[in-house]
DNA sequence: CGTATGACGAGCC
DNA sequence: AGGCTCGCCATAC
């Protein structure tokens, strides 16, 4: 197959709705590479603004926007997911309990992982 | 083909 | 608790 791993990334950071949110390592455990959360980032980093990919619904493992604070970049992204009617708390964090993405079901998980040829 | 680079994350001070 | 280091690994060069 010639999907990379960017593609990969982007294929699943599409399937998550609005007012959700996954963490980098979220999505690499969904890939099969639960080591690979810092590339998973990279992926997003690489994103073209013009790409219909929810970029600004995936967030670090504590919940937080993953850009140096004050950012433009940060700023972008909680703009963008307060928009979709996420709340930040006091601390500029997420609660993931509340907001996290529940993720894929077997099936989907599998087709994305081209286990099961279906297109 | 070796080295550098990160929008992470776990662990150790 | 909060900050720093170190491992990680797909790409870029």
């Amino acid at each position: 197959m010639t999907r990379s791993f960017f593609d990969q990334v982007h294929d699943v950071v599409r399937r998550i709705p609005p007012g959700r949110v996954a963490t980098y390592g979220q999505i690499a455990r969904i890939l099969g590479s639960p080591r690979s959360a810092r590339t998973v980032g990279w992926a997003l980093r690489a994103v073209p603004e013009g790409e219909s990919i929810p970029w600004q619904r995936v967030v670090n493992g504590r919940g937080e926007v993953s850009f140096s604070q004050g950012s433009e970049g940060a700023l972008v992204q909680r703009a963008l997911l307060e928009d979709e009617g996420i709340v930040f708390d006091a601390h500029g964090r997420i609660d993931l309990d509340l907001y996290g993405w529940e993720g894929l079901d077997l099936a989907e998980r599998d087709r994305l992982l081209g286990l099961s040829p279906q297109l």
